[in-house]
DNA sequence: CTGTTAGCGCGTTCAG
DNA sequence: CTGAACGCGCTAACAG
């Protein structure tokens, strides 16, 4: 492997030459460069980024905790982060989680052995140790932002939409069509996100005097056999809502599978949304009612957040909200 | 930050002892590994994993090149090689190349800088420079699998399904339900798969005497818009197919809708089938008829093989064919 | 079994 | 603007 020993030799000057032409070109005079670049092109040489990471103390890696792959609804914000971080020299580094809290603990290892810079967290869980009831950012954490998600206690800073002001924005308009008996089935209890979604629900709910109704509440994991589930379930009850509205588009498909065995048709005898707004929605039938929440600029925006802390800025404000949109397609009617 | 001089001045023992008993506590007797520990303990030594890896010139990561991943197929397989990968200590870097050759060139790159140990390809694309022709692995390239896809030209290990057989096995069912006239909506020209699966339709109406026939053949870009457009058009020649092989599930959901958007009864009027099993052609409208393939296990698969040959093995042979499934829902129906 | 020693390849002083 | 020299934290010989 040809280092940057030979380069400078090749060029007839010393490796601070080549180290500081490479890095910083205009502290180099032009002629220099020149003799430089040449011994680079024609020895081949390119940095061992391993010994550039070591003697730097920085990896220029990001951590990405997402807590399901396979769950379409964090590609794209992956994605965003992605195009961001090699825009920049920097690097992904993906952790499916799965849940897992030994699986979070070793993100967090990951970083405090400097195998990165900075941590990146789709989920709901910190992958650090702390004290129940902290309520401030542990100095001693590295830099540490969440996306979707965002922590009930700690102001960790994160990058989401107003899900309260969209899950009312969804009933609002469910209850403009005519609908009094709305159902909703929930995602993971645990989840800040889901509870705000709720709250949303019940406030629309409030806002028109009706009282939020136990039967017709569900809950679900995010799945489409959750969700498929969960409607099952809420068929079964005494009285059947005339629509539902999901915490998520998987289950919002699931649910439209489990009316479809039961005969019902859609969106007549059930209206359903959904919220994400994946690209399957699209092609459900009917074609699915939902919110649209802008993943690949979650994704940008939380990268750039990072690159600023990493280099030194503080984050001024906690939480960061990006607009989301309701998209009306087939699968609501009147009523 | 704490280092292995610190932790080996607290434990009265050499930095040498303490890297063994760190790295291989067989060679360290009991006593002094427990004070070694103790130290590592109180002290909250982590290792520094950049040195480590500086020292040791390998940096335990290797990529995942994808190109595309918001394309659900991809996430079992990911999900399949991270966790073989993180039982081992290795760490996936992912990139998601969105079939950009420049993209495909930093992957290359990441190797040759060692900032990674090899890679892994799920796209159809070699990320290093070579001359036209070339029929065999230069000896310089760094340890480089694919998965799902092969090559053509140069015999670069790769773990697959038999698209052939698979492709065969949908058609020669379409043709035992009364069928004749099969349509085929294939993915990207270039994509080698694509030309297996091709083939395995051909094979099987050859077999049955029936003849390819270009008025049956569509093209797509493996999305579910692509689907959609395919079918569209097919529906707007001449004479109308019976039933439509899909080169994989995306494009079946798409095709699937076209069909809806024109009026048409499935299966009744038009049987369709996939490729993939994706969870969600288990909740279209009919349930999707297609082939499975074991992605967590190609995946799984892919990163042992790569286990090994950063071990120093050498693959014996270039290619390994895991067990695709015919999974028969409610898409097809008989003639 | 343990300690001493020599770098790994690079960035970065600090003189010149 | 350039070069000499040091050291980052760790592992791997080697010697004891």
């Amino acid at each position: 492997m040809v280092n940057i020993k030979d380069v400078a030799k090749l060029a007839n000057v010393s490796i601070a030459t080549v180290s500081r032409a490479l890095a910083q070109p205009e502290k180099v005079s032009g002629k220099t460069r020149e003799k430089v670049m040449r011994a680079v092109q024609s020895s081949g040489y390119v940095v061992n980024t391993l010994a550039q990471n070591f003697r730097r103390r920085r990896s220029n890696t990001v951590v990405v905790m997402v807590p399901d792959i396979a769950n379409p609804f964090f590609a794209n914000i992956i994605q965003g982060i992605e195009r961001v971080a090699s825009s920049h020299k920097y690097r992904v580094l993906l952790s499916d989680t799965q849940g897992n809290e030994e699986n979070e603990r070793a993100c967090g290892e990951i970083v405090t052995q400097k195998q990165a810079d900075g941590i990146i967290c789709l989920g709901r869980n910190i992958p650090f140790a702390y004290r129940k009831g902290r309520k401030s950012i542990d100095p001693a954490w590295p830099p540490f932002l969440m996306a979707c998600e965002y922590h009930g206690e700690i102001p960790v800073p994160s990058v989401c939409i107003d899900n309260v002001a969209a899950a009312a924005e969804v009933v609002t308009y469910l209850l403009a069509l005519g609908h009094r008996k709305i159902a909703y089935i929930n995602g993971p209890k645990d989840s800040v996100l889901c509870q705000d979604r709720f709250q949303g629900y019940s406030n629309a709910l409030h806002g028109s005097n009706i009282r939020v109704n136990k039967h017709w509440l569900a809950q679900g994991e995010f799945t489409l056999a959750s969700g498929y589930e969960a409607m099952k379930n809420l068929l079964g009850r005494k009285q059947r809502p005339t629509a539902v509205f999901c915490a998520n588009d998987e289950m919002a498909i699931g649910a439209m599978q489990a009316c479809r065995d039961e005969d019902l048709v859609l969106p007549g005898e059930m209206s359903i949304v959904g919220f994400d707004d994946l690209v399957f929605g699209e092609y459900t039938s009917p074609r699915l009612t939902t919110i649209h929440q802008p993943r690949n600029e979650i994704g940008e925006c939380v990268m750039t957040l990072m690159l600023e802390i990493l280099a030194g800025e503080k984050p001024k404000i906690s939480r960061i909200f990006l607009p989301h949109k309701l998209v009306i397609r087939e699968s609501t009617a009147s009523l």
